[in-house]
DNA sequence: CTGAAAGCGCTTACAG
DNA sequence: CTGAAAGCGCTTACAG
């Protein structure tokens, strides 16, 4: 005796129904051709029995589970919640199922969840990696031949897999342009990239992965593109949470009153962002444009309507969930890297800039 | 042969390190008490095949997965995702992996996600259900002895499962209640609440389960508390679409010039309303005031800074949890209806109500 | 079409 | 402590 939690197996069931296992389980498990007398009697003893099947028996024969894991940092960001919803629809369609998983941008649960996909023998993966710089834990999952798909962020050396993004560095080289179009020059970056990778990046020793690095870059691109001075002060690193930003921003604008614009590289940069234009007196646009990154719901609630880079965040999903499905019916199996394209929705935060003296004049 | 997908099994571990499956188990699983030598043996087999341990294989024997469940409408919306964290700090906490599903708030959807997990022996399940008149698609979880605890709304009928939400009657009660101590006589309410079960509900045909159908009975119950004249031309339903209640504010600013106050019973509720009362071009809250429904974050960064209903959400999700885990460990076998309370915290969206001109006066 | 038997990958009494 | 054997609940060739 064992673990028998309760519920009937497939022997009670053909026992009841007076057929071999082998047919109760044809009947039940949907393969085969039973006959259509046979059906009726097994299905008879499976619900007067209360019968419900072990997809993990099955599974464990068949060597899949029908089920394809996703596993995030943070669903409660609106972005992930909406590229979910790309996933779910186009993988639901092909009737597979959707499981989720929460890293909380931690390392280790990343490890943690992945590595119990991998045991539960998930037919596929998508995952929004926090950890960029390593891919073991997704080697066993690969060397299984088990399809993996990243999303939005990539990680080094593997280039055998698949993954969508959109071109952060462009995306934010074009929002950076806007802002310079629009006469500002003293034009500052909140951004999530790291104390030492944003350094690092601009001291040339960094291969950018992470989005904030790509955005930071892209800012960057922008300056030498227009030929507009760069000002280290101007590029202001914060922690990926709202409260860190708002001080980040606070500072800024406290240390330095010749800034126009700003330019944030997260939608949780731009809420601590914007919070601190408010706090500190400063009128938006009139003082202080601002150009976000990511149109949540509330971007066009706030005065003034937020100008930001707007990711086709559904259709990353989806576009992931469609090169997983690719995968698993083996019509591909080079590694692609798609990249979609962002758009700037042109709203009121970012105006001309100010106090555009007229040349000649003191 | 069959499924095998690749990957070394037990048995070629076995092998491999000269030991029988069954030590090679013991080690692998962390059962029984193999011997250093064994273990050292077996492990060093198991790394070089790249050996990764069939979770499915172990639930079928011991009956149950160590996962647990986790299945809400609505992932994207902050109230559950928030939830969400609740739950999985305490299951972690307990050596539980969760996993979720979204449901889009479709029945059927729902039905086949409890049904997935159900099958797939997950050992017990958290569930915001969308289909509150019919618990059929749990009964096969239930008599296996799997325990399930609903989260925000009640499905009727289910005495027996435990249940954890806040006091939505009382919550929006105080809200109106509120809401008449500033003056205000005509408070409109915009609600999810369906357009045939709330008005069935006025009738008092309906027992209210729904958490929109409870709110809409505290707004009730604040008018009749103070003796305030109710029109039922206030109330004004809407689908759970941002875009809808927008629809459906619009048209109450345009078609009831007196409204002085509205309070909405959600949080997409309140975005809608709040976009409408912009648009309507009355002021917030010199014409118009609002309560609104859930602490997200952009309440406090919109102008004026919205006074709304805060609900525990984090403690919603961990006490679910833990009742879970009560259950799990046979500490609790009786169905436990669990009411957290909601606060209401005050900012500046609600005001006094104007041209509460002095009595006596044309 | 149907059944007896072997098998999936693991765990669990049962002897030793 | 260790192994041979039986078992978990299902599926899959193989005969008939």
């Amino acid at each position: 005796m064992s673990g028998r939690t309760g519920g009937p197996s497939i022997i009670e069931v053909a026992r009841e129904a007076g057929v071999s296992t082998a047919t109760a389980g044809r009947v039940l498990g949907g393969y085969g051709s039973p006959s259509e007398q046979l059906r009726i009697r097994v299905f008879a003893a499976a619900h007067s029995l209360g019968y419900e099947a072990n997809a993990l028996a099955r599974s464990v024969v068949t060597g899949r589970s029908g089920i394809v894991g996703v596993v995030v940092p943070d669903i409660g960001n609106p972005f992930f919640a909406r590229a979910l919803r790309g996933i779910s629809d186009v993988l639901r369609q092909a009737g597979l199922e959707v499981v989720l998983a929460n890293t909380d941008g931690d390392v280790e649960v990343e490890r943690r969840a992945v590595e119990v996909m991998s045991r539960n023998r998930v037919a596929g993966l998508i995952l929004a990696s926090v950890s960029l710089r390593d891919g073991r834990h997704l080697t066993k999952m690969l060397s299984r031949g088990v399809p993996v798909v990243l999303l939005d962020r990539e990680i080094e050396g593997l280039d055998e897999v698949d993954s969508v993004m959109i071109d952060n560095r462009l995306a934010a080289r074009r929002a950076v342009g806007h802002l310079i179009g629009l006469g500002h020059r003293r034009i500052a970056v909140v951004t999530e990239a790291t104390k030492t990778l944003g350094p690092a990046l601009l001291a040339g020793g960094v291969h950018a992965g992470l989005p904030s690095l790509l955005r930071l870059e892209g800012y960057l691109d922008a300056f030498r593109e227009h030929g507009t001075d760069l000002d280290l002060n101007l590029i202001r690193y914060s922690g990926l949470r709202r409260e860190e930003s708002l001080v980040v921003a606070l500072d800024l604008l406290s240390t330095d009153t010749e800034v126009t614009a700003i330019f944030c590289t997260s939608n949780v940069m731009t809420l601590g962002t914007l919070e601190a234009i408010q706090q500190s007196g400063r009128r938006c646009p009139d003082d202080v444009s601002l150009v976000g990154f990511d149109d949540l719901e509330w971007t066009s609630l706030v005065r003034p309507r937020l100008t930001v880079v707007a990711q086709p965040t559904y259709d990353l999903g989806a576009t992931a969930a469609n090169r997983l499905l690719a995968r698993l019916n083996g019509e591909s199996n080079t590694g692609q890297r798609i990249l979609l394209t962002a758009s700037l929705i042109i709203r009121e935060s970012a105006a001309a800039a100010p106090e555009t003296a007229p040349p000649g004049l003191p």
